[in-house]
DNA sequence: TTCCTGACTCCAG
DNA sequence: CCTGGAGCCAGGA
């Protein structure tokens, strides 16, 4: 059956969702951090936060490379660690740019916190 | 084609 | 604070 392919090719107006999530990431100022939700939520998809972490396991294919290290979760665990080369780079990157990480959360997350939908705030 | 999984988040208890 | 269930979209078997 055909089923919706009508959509997916209607779907590629301007930019996919991926690569919005690609720019959003490659905003984020060093030394802060900022969640999968906020940036689903800046795209307009609070909802489909998985898919921003689906988006970031391409972000090593990308270019320019973007910084997955500073996409984490709402509790600013670093969930997404372990797809990294080493399992600790992502902490040893995060603790580069000046934030601490302690058992595998970023401290002081809610300062560090970087909202694309006020940041980007047009 | 269907079924399962996943770098998430919200809601209820 | 923790646990379980549901919603979300994409990709692999």
């Amino acid at each position: 059956m055909a089923k919706k392919i009508q959509e997916s090719s209607v779907k590629q107006d301007s930019s996919s969702f991926f690569e919005d999530v690609f720019e959003v990431a490659r905003q984020i100022p060093k030394g802060r951090v900022t969640s999968y939700g906020a940036i689903a939520a800046f795209l307009g998809t609070r909802k489909s936060a998985r898919m921003v972490g689906w988006a970031m396991n391409m972000a090593h294919s990308v270019h320019p490379k973007v910084p997955a290290q500073r996409v984490v979760n709402r509790n600013g665990i670093l969930t997404g660690k372990h797809h990294f080369a080493t399992p600790v780079l992502m902490q040893q990157l995060l603790e580069k740019e000046g934030i601490k990480i302690e058992n595998d959360t970023v401290v002081d997350f809610e300062n560090k916190f970087w909202d694309p939908a006020k940041e980007l705030a047009l």
